[in-house]
DNA sequence: TATTGTTATACTCTATAACTATA
DNA sequence: TATAGTTATAGAGTATAACAATA
């Protein structure tokens, strides 16, 4: 007899299978895009809402300034984004998307959403949207 | 106004720091007994019914043969678990606790059920349930 | 003096390939 | 021939420290 606590019941086992099986779903759908999901995360971040510094944007996500650095590189050199001096501040450079890295976005999008459906689909719609507002209230601390 | 799929909203960016805040509560409380996260999950693992060998331990934590080898190592160094050539099959070495590695497991997972609560505590117990069970749905396919 | 972006560098985590011993 | 464990090595991903430009 297995405790309560096996190993497949600890949170952070859950949590990290979890995204393993969605990356597993989702990668594939991104690749014809020519993105990776990090890189689609971070179309995501810049192409919603009053544009964002790279600080500013790496704040949200929770990584460090200089990872930051090399991940608007990315795009950049894949002409997704273009970086912008802010105006009032030029030690600021705003990220925004190019017409062809709001196109990628968009079609990222509904990727995201298919593979998060299918992650989910056995949970049925109410239960899905429970574990999503469970996991938004654990994240943010509320 | 943000879109629906706004970066916070997507799943891999719920999962990814629901993972964040639980190893930032319970990190602190492994430190004491000397162990990190990750080792204790292989004292679990290993700790918890019939013995596995390592290449079993590693598939049930969805990691390569090759990394179970260093972690292993890591705790054979610390005195925690045994190496023991499986009877039957001498190719295969089946991982067991010692009485140290019994006693910090133990601690452990007092440490793990004290993180998960604090990272849960918004939520009540049926909340708190409902998402363990989710997870365990979605992780499992069924 | 402090902050933003940047570069160089190092550390952790993980996987691939090749070896050994056993089956 | 195939499998379990091991070693060496390399590739991601990420962070720390130091520097230039700007505030």
């Amino acid at each position: 007899m297995s405790s309560d606590l096996a190993v497949t019941r600890r949170l952070g086992y859950l949590l990290k299978h979890a995204q393993l099986r969605l990356a597993e779903l989702a990668e594939p759908l991104y690749a014809p895009l020519g993105v990776t999901g990090r890189q689609l995360a971070l179309l995501t971040l810049f192409g919603d809402g009053p544009a964002l510094s790279q600080q500013e944007g790496a704040a949200r996500l929770g990584i460090d300034r200089t990872t930051m650095v090399a991940l608007v590189d990315e795009l950049e050199d894949k002409d997704l984004v273009r970086r912008e001096v802010a105006p009032g501040d030029r030690r600021k450079r705003l990220v925004t998307l190019t017409a062809e890295g709001e196109r990628v976005r968009a079609a990222g999008e509904d990727a995201t959403r298919q593979a998060e459906s299918r992650l989910l689909e056995r949970l049925g719609e109410d239960d899905a949207e429970r574990l999503r507002a469970a996991l938004h209230r654990v994240v943010r601390g509320e």
